[in-house]
DNA sequence: GTGTATGAAATCGTATACGATCCAGTGTGA
DNA sequence: TCACACTGGATCGTATACGATTTCATACAC
């Protein structure tokens, strides 16, 4: 069956949004977004509602909707939770990741160090994203799966905005992706996973941190 | 200005499905919840839409919404990934926290330790919110409040259906409430106190697992 | 030149209407 | 008795219409 008006619409947007077609601040009129998918402004008003309540667009009565706006704080917020929540979402997940996905996860990951002789940021944050999803893609608890895709959308949403490269980080991070997998393989506990997969992300934030001379991440 | 029609009907369900009188499974139809409000359908889809995006009730096409399922399971996974979440808002919010709100979390938790002698599961629960509330009202990260804040809501929604008590309990949880202000007021670094405030709730998690014959937690 | 009133255009908020879809209960034939 | 097509009612999905609100440019007073 064709997706409802409501739902093409939520698509839509949510797409242009993290894809960084509509930029934070961009204003999402309603009547136009109807116009261009041929509907009426009801299903539109339910896709904003919808994107509303994600914190992907930021929405003020009888004035109108526009792409959450994203500073560098709220940048580097939403990496913090992000931290948090995928470590939790790594380490639950663990026990479930098979040989596989453990390959798949390996090959990203030299696909990334290969980067690293010529370098190109889009593709390397590409990957990045990959190994990330590979590795909780069958996390037992959807609640915790669903905050952590919340978290990237937000990232994504703000990176085209925001997004700085750190010299240097690159390479870090290969490395610690590749003791991540080791952790795994070895089934290690999954406090400790947990504390490898926040400490990887933590490091990268404090990383963005020290670049914008601001304080590190008190966790 | 009065609130609009959609934000209305927004905290009208909202409040019913977290005070319990709107329980799991509950069938929302829009032309009665119009009805009810003296509104039409459109702003009460909208509420619901949003609802959705919160994980408060389900909506399927052409069928409808129903106030969101939760079994012990869910209830479970809310719990963990609400004691990951709360275990950082407590450690970002401590350097804010000063001696009044420090003052006020001590008296809820002695209201808390004298309902122990004749204990009352409803009351020792509206404290225990409180209590953790308290201690997060000025988390400087607006993100993470959030998703605290849907973590709690997400409880008290099923919290109707699925809430057991666990003798015993009550008293440990005073006692770790205890350490914990005694953590903030030493200006112990964030980590520990993140650490703290997160086993606390894992703990009582794993007092629920165990009394549900369920494993541990991993984290 | 600065600040304030005014009015029109743009946009939002909601009611109403009606076709589309689902569901439960009924009847029919094997 | 069971499976299955049918039908009526309930409910959803969306278009359209129009009043309400905001915004911004313009005109005017000081």
């Amino acid at each position: 069956m064709a997706p409802s008006k409501s739902e093409s619409a939520y698509r839509l947007l949510h797409e242009k949004i993290t894809d960084g077609t509509f930029t934070p601040g961009y204003r999402l009129v309603l009547g136009a977004i109807a116009a261009e998918l041929g509907c009426s402004v009801v299903p539109v008003r339910e896709a904003i509602r919808r994107l509303e309540a994600e914190g992907l667009v930021t929405f003020e009565r009888n004035v109108g909707a526009t792409v959450a706006a994203a500073d560098l704080t709220l940048y580097m917020h939403t990496m913090q939770t992000l931290a948090i929540i995928e470590g939790a979402a790594t380490a639950l997940s663990a026990p479930f990741i098979d040989a596989d996905q453990l390959a798949a996860a390996r090959s990203i990951n030299q696909a990334m160090a290969d980067l690293l002789v010529d370098f190109d940021a889009v593709r390397f944050t590409e990957l990045n994203n990959e190994f990330h999803q590979v590795l909780y893609r069958n996390c037992p608890n959807p609640h915790i799966l669903e905050l952590v895709q919340r978290g990237w959308n937000r990232l994504a949403a703000m990176r085209s905005s925001s997004f700085i490269h750190i010299p240097g980080r690159a390479r870090e991070s290969v490395k610690e992706h590749a003791s991540l997998l080791d952790l795994i393989e070895a089934n290690a506990p999954a406090a400790q996973i947990e504390q490898a997969a926040r400490a990887h992300r933590t490091t990268t934030l404090n990383a963005y941190l020290a670049a914008a001379n601001l304080p590190a991440s008190p966790l």
